[in-house]
RNA sequence: GGAGAAAUGGCAGAGUGGUCGAAUGCGGCAGUCUUGAAAACUGUUGAGGGUCACACCUCCGGGGGUUCGAAUCCCUCUUUCUCCGCCA
């Protein structure tokens, strides 16, 4: 959620950046400012109503104690009046903040300088690209038929429980799986993260806390028994174990990782691109997630794309790195970094890993907040990326990987499965 | 599931109808002392809205009510703790 202040100082600025989108923002910013103006008049309307009937019940109550009835109860009638009065400005002020609260709401964060211009991800720009696209022998496969060839991934089964796109993992590549959370898991610790098991649904105030509410509210399954929802990304219960938090600035950089299951109910296209591992329901994803102070955000995203790719280059997975164009980016993000790994069997890149930076548009929202050096309560920046989505990973090992004599393993990920090769 | 107790500033913890946005301690910040640091001492320090700045308004778990006036009384919800029951 964009800050009001900011609106008002900087409008044209906003409606410059928002444009990269694809987005006229120039009605809806003039509206917010509009509303807020409203929103302000009113409220002075009624803290003079209040402090009027403040001062008269303070002398109410001198006048009962000196023992004066009559004056007091002149007064009386008088407080009674204001509280009347009251009551119809309180109104129109709830009705001008929840307007004003449901425009903001629409509008997406303001990208960042970098981010080029363009509808679709068509215009992403690469930025980086590093590792071989092996050539493979003769007869390679697809993941998910050498998922059938040895056995280890079992999507019917998964449709047999619960339906497409909850697959089902058999032995060695339950145990791959196991084994990449575990390695994921200790390179980001490694880094300096701190690990954390956090619960897989979320309430209400979490999913809007980091925005997957409002706007988003049917890509979630929803407990709507409890009214809870199943966590899309560990972003949410992470960066929620935050809210309303005012931290002292020494404490700054948070950083924390975890992994949990993903569930995500958006109804895919059919073919291909959804065939497999490509795009699921429930998957596996280990994720990272940093609150720091706004100086150092910039930075920090970019230490965060350098964790990954050293995560990728110890798999030697041929990836490249994509800056998101203002169309692909998301609602919450100002700047975000795409990381891709080639599936050498299908002849495409799969998205691996989405790096970002929120700068306040969460932190507003989570009313997350630090002390600065100068004693200044501000918003903090949040950033999260993943480190790394388990199935493409796995998709991208498996195909790239294969060998007439079966599927090799990484080598750093040996010590975690405790095989070299499935056969 | 049953019975009882509780929820107050960054943290701990007083406060049972008006002068309480709230004692005290810790922590934070500034200073004195010190070569420097620690200790000690002095001062300062809740959040949000609003204003050029003040004024002013709101906030004592959430919501509602009683009252001229509520942290304080009533209702309700949520959460936590203790005891009992059940159970991985």
């Amino acid at each position: 959620m964009l800050q009001v202040t900011e609106i008002r100082e900087h409008k044209d600025k906003m409606i410059a950046a928002l444009a990269k989108r694809g987005i006229d923002a120039t009605q809806v910013l003039e509206d917010v400012i509009k509303t807020d103006e409203l929103r302000r008049s009113t409220q002075a309307k009624l803290d003079e109503t209040l402090a009027q009937s403040n001062t008269f019940s303070k002398e109410i109550g001198i006048l009962f104690k000196k023992g004066e009835t009559q004056k007091a109860g002149l007064l009386k009638e008088k407080t009674i009046q204001l509280k009347e009065a009251s009551k119809v400005v309180s109104e129109q002020l709830t009705e001008a903040s929840e307007k004003l609260q449901q425009l903001l709401f629409t509008i997406p964060n303001i990208p960042n300088e970098l981010v080029p211009a363009g509808n679709d991800e068509t215009n992403n720009e690469e930025v980086f690209h590093e590792g071989e696209i092996p050539v493979l022998a003769e007869g390679s496969l697809p993941h998910w038929e050498l998922a059938k060839k040895y056995d280890i991934i079992n999507f019917e089964l998964g449709v047999k429980i619960t339906g497409a796109g909850f697959p089902v993992y058999k032995g060695k590549g339950a145990r791959l799986q196991r084994a990449l959370i575990a390695y994921f898991l200790d390179k980001n610790t490694e880094a300096g993260y701190t690990e954390y098991q956090v619960p897989h649904l979320v309430n209400e105030a979490s999913a809007l806390g980091t925005g997957q509410l409002p706007d988003k509210e049917g890509q979630m399954y929803h407990a709507t028994e409890d009214d809870l929802y199943l966590i899309p990304t560990a972003e949410v219960p992470i960066t929620n174990m935050f809210r309303g938090d005012l931290v002292n600035s020494n404490n700054l950089p948070i950083l924390c990782t975890g992994y949990t299951p993903c569930f995500r109910r958006e109804a895919g296209s059919y073919g291909a691109h959804v065939r497999g591992l490509n795009r699921l329901h429930q998957f596996d994803k280990v994720e990272i997630v940093r609150i720091e102070h706004p100086e150092k955000s910039a930075d920090a995203l970019d230490g965060m794309v350098e964790h990954v790719k050293d995560i990728l280059r110890e798999l030697k997975l041929p990836y490249r790195v994509l800056r998101l164009c203002g169309g692909d980016l998301g609602f919450t993000a100002t700047l975000t970094y795409d990381f891709e790994v080639f599936s050498t069997a299908q002849d495409r890149w799969l998205e691996i890993s989405s790096v970002s930076n929120f700068e306040t548009f969460q932190a507003n929202r989570l009313k997350l907040r630090f002390k600065d050096t100068d004693g200044k309560n501000k918003l903090a920046h949040t950033l999260n990326g993943s480190s790394l989505a388990l199935p493409r990973v796995l998709a991208g090992i498996l195909e790239n990987y294969q060998t007439p004599d079966g599927i090799k393993i990484p080598k750093v990920l040996i010590p975690y499965c405790g095989f070299d090769l499935i056969k």
